[in-house]
DNA sequence: CTACTTGCAAACACTTTGCACATCC
DNA sequence: GGATGTGCAAAGTGTTTGCAAGTAG
């Protein structure tokens, strides 16, 4: 089912590719870029830590993932579309005091309006 | 009214560091190390930008600083006792949208209760 | 054969650390 | 003179880029 997406735009959906969504598709975890280089490097120590990178960065453009950052200087990524955290939720960071609240994502209602979302 | 927090710890109150608390004082803006800097740049152009981070993590451990980041891979630094911006506020950051909502600090009601901020 | 991919090493940007000198009390 | 503070340069960390070699269609 992705593979269509690649070949869409003129690109291959090779193995480095697979592997590093297989690993996103099979958390729900926010993981940082290294996370992900050792997880595939377990079946594929052929890849590079500079491809997870490149990686990422198309699944970016290609809509199919966010980067953010939790406040410990590494980006942390995500599948956009997760079987086991569906849809689009929002995460709510107070930076002061640190607390995080994921929520949204279609599971129900939130004690909070989700807003307009302004850029 | 600031110099006797640092005595008080048997550090001196030194003027890197005052001309550091002037401009973290005098604006509201969420500042990166180097903002803050070339802001002291102009009246001490000897001040190095080795001091602005020592001086930041200092005021940190104080308790007179926060740090957070926004995302784009620097750090950024704000008092938490601003008489232009008083008292503790929050900010919400959606990562995905990157909607921010800077709300709390005792200037009323908000929309969102305040919850109890679990680490 | 042409465009897309990749790994390695080098380059980068921001931050921290080592060290010698300066300063306060 | 001992602890604190500083600037410079070097090291560290996470990320990106240059480049030559590999591969799919």
């Amino acid at each position: 089912m992705n593979e269509g997406r690649f070949r869409g735009r003129g690109l291959r959906f090779t193995e480095p590719r697979r592997a590093i969504l297989d690993v996103l598709s099979t958390t729900t975890d926010h993981l940082s870029a290294e996370d992900i280089y050792l997880a595939v490097h377990g079946d594929y120590p052929g890849i590079g830590l500079t491809t997870v990178y490149r990686t990422l960065e198309l699944l970016i453009e290609m809509g199919l993932v966010y980067r953010f950052q939790f406040g410990d200087g590494r980006n942390r990524y995500e599948l956009i579309q997760n079987r086991l955290k569906p849809g689009h939720h929002h995460h709510l960071v107070c930076i002061n005091c640190k607390k995080i609240i994921d929520y949204g994502g279609g599971r129900g209602r939130n004690r909070f309006s989700s807003g307009s979302g302004r850029k």
